[in-house]
RNA sequence: GGCGCUAUCGUCUAGGGGUUAGGACGUGAGAUUCUCAAUCUUAAAACCCGGGUUCGAUUCCCGGUAGCGCUACCA
């Protein structure tokens, strides 16, 4: 009845990687798919971790996906409103003070603790049981703590508390609140600086499940679609949203679908720090994928239509994009060193090139022609574009493949290229090169420069000299192209040019001759 | 250690009590072609292990193993 709402909520800390990229896109296929809302919300909770940078650079792969958010948020600039709803919580008497100094490195077991059955942490009971009056006065006295939910426990008088859930993707899941540890609402506000200690009672930051949490009810988020690494989180989200209730009477607890991991090849989590640049969405971008390709090779990770296909655009996604469709098993996504990129990456890539238009395969590709410092003429790229479309399979591919429609001077290449080998010979004929050559020289100097005249002129040629098609084109395709390997002849030498064409074929018959 | 999630070709996946276990990428072979590419045909390639349930399990159940996640005053 009511249209969902979902969000994407990202930390900044670091560029945006591949794994928060598919995220963000099942919840923008998501909620396009049933009418809804995509808030985008930055979770920069965590000042010391968070940089402006990673804002900039989250925001720059997002916009480059081409899918739009329609509400956009900061944590950091609803930090109030987390802190009236800890102070809340606390007041409810469902939260309680932790003074128990917040510790550095590895967990350890120092303070006073209570292990579950075994071993698990739950809480510290000195301080879950501390009188208030108690807590109230080391408070004031400007101690600091950490603030910690009250986790209900059955105890041995009452029946233990089972939290529950239905998760749209793995289903009913199940934990009983005794297993599930007295984790942190706000943290301490730290150490005070010499004495004068200012701070106040709720000077504690949020802690990403309490700010989470009240955010997602605030915004009255209606679909939690996230990583699967939260999924025992959830747990904690429950009581949290269960705390919360009186607060945001209008909100509903939310659905949750928790969605599988994208790991590395070696099976673990993808990370920023381990893997480098090969995570990050701007590392696609600027190695020529397009947006769609890339959507729609990450959507086939994790999620599949069920019907066998793979090539699909970003209206047939939004058609076909369903909870039931994603998968409950981690996917690996491939790259090595030597090539960063998943193959069916770079398949799909090629695929969705050779889809696209000329008009505006020509306009993508012309940053990356510019890049490489190549400014030609407008229309120039155009008339190159239907050459190169089924030889690259990303459009920064185009530059290598075509760089010869754009240099005055052809870079040095070896003569011997020039001279097609015979079979079972180890060298060519080079003297039936150069008449190819000379022969090709007077043609073209009369020949009309389009395809078909072409065409027709050197097949004749070819004719003419008791040469096949392969022996005659290799010659001239070398001197114009500087390459054994190109795009058809006809077509390259009508974009190239009569006087192009004739300044390079005169080029390697010099060539030719100086070799003797 | 505790709790949880997961397990089909190298990878992404479909399937499901009886199937020649399907598709895709990649790989091999062939066809086509002025080279390359594209395209087409084709080949090799998988149900983690052990128990149960069953006439019959890859499929259902249990156990094991492995991987991953959570177990932070990170998110």
């Amino acid at each position: 009845m009511n249209s969902p709402r979902v969000r994407f909520a990202p930390s900044p800390t670091g560029f945006l990687h591949v794994g928060s990229a598919r995220t963000f896109i099942f919840n923008w296929l998501f909620a396009r798919r049933n009418r809804g809302t995509t808030v985008l919300r930055i979770d920069d909770t965590d000042v010391e971790r968070n940089t402006e940078a990673s804002v900039q650079s989250i925001f720059e792969g997002l916009r480059w996906l081409g899918l739009e958010w329609d509400e956009e948020y900061r944590q950091s600039e609803r930090l109030e409103l987390h802190k009236k709803a800890a102070e809340a919580i606390f007041a409810r008497g469902l939260a309680y003070r932790d003074f128990t100094p917040a510790h550095t490195g590895p967990a350890s077991t120092e303070f006073d603790t209570q292990s579950g059955a075994q071993g698990a942490w739950l809480c510290n009971p000195g301080m879950r049981e501390m009188s208030r009056e108690e807590s109230d006065r080391r408070a004031a006295a400007g101690e600091p703590f950490a603030l910690r939910y009250r986790v209900p426990r059955g105890g041995d008088s009452s029946i233990a508390r089972v939290l529950r859930f239905v998760d749209g993707v793995y289903g009913e899941q199940t934990k009983p609140a005794d297993e599930v540890e007295d984790f942190a609402l706000l943290r301490s506000a730290g150490v005070p600086k010499d004495g004068s200690s200012s701070l106040g009672l709720w000077d504690g930051m949020p802690t990403y499940h309490l700010a989470s949490c009240v955010d997602d009810a605030d915004l009255r988020i209606s679909h939690i679609i996230r990583g699967q690494d939260h999924l025992t989180n959830t747990f904690k989200h429950l009581l949290i949203f269960e705390a919360l209730a009186a607060e945001f009477p209008n909100f509903a607890s939310p659905q949750f679908a928790h969605l599988p991991l994208l790991v590395a090849p070696d099976g673990s989590k993808l990370s920023k720090r381990k893997h480098g640049p090969v995570v990050s969405v701007t590392t696609y971008r600027d190695a020529g994928f397009l947006p769609a390709a890339f959507v729609n090779f990450l959507c086939l990770l994790g999620w599949s239509p069920k019907n066998d296909r793979e090539y699909l655009t970003i209206e047939e996604l939004v058609q076909l994009f369903s909870l039931e469709g994603v998968n409950r098993a981690n996917a690996v996504i491939n790259f090595t060193e030597e090539s960063p990129f998943d193959d069916k990456a770079v398949w799909l890539n090629a695929e969705h090139i050779r889809a696209l238009p000329v008009e505006e395969l020509a306009r993508d590709l012309e940053p990356f022609f510019a890049e490489a410092g190549f400014h030609p003429k407008p229309g120039r790229i155009l008339a190159v574009t239907p050459l190169i479309r089924e030889r690259i399979k990303l459009l920064g591919d185009a530059v290598g493949a075509a760089d010869f429609f754009f240099v005055d001077e052809l870079a040095p290449y070896d003569p011997a290229e020039l001279i097609p080998p015979k079979k079972g010979e180890s060298t060519g004929d080079a003297a039936m090169a150069r008449r190819v050559l000379e022969t090709a020289s007077e043609v073209l100097a009369v020949t009309n420069f389009d395809h078909d005249s072409l065409d027709k002129a050197l097949r004749e040629a070819a004719a003419q000299l008791g040469l096949k098609a392969g022996p005659m084109f290799q010659p001239i395709r070398v001197a114009v192209c500087g390459r054994k390997n190109a795009p058809p002849l006809f077509e390259t030498l009508v974009v190239l040019g009569r006087d192009v064409c004739l300044k390079r074929i005169g080029q390697a018959i010099a060539a030719l001759a100086a070799q003797g």
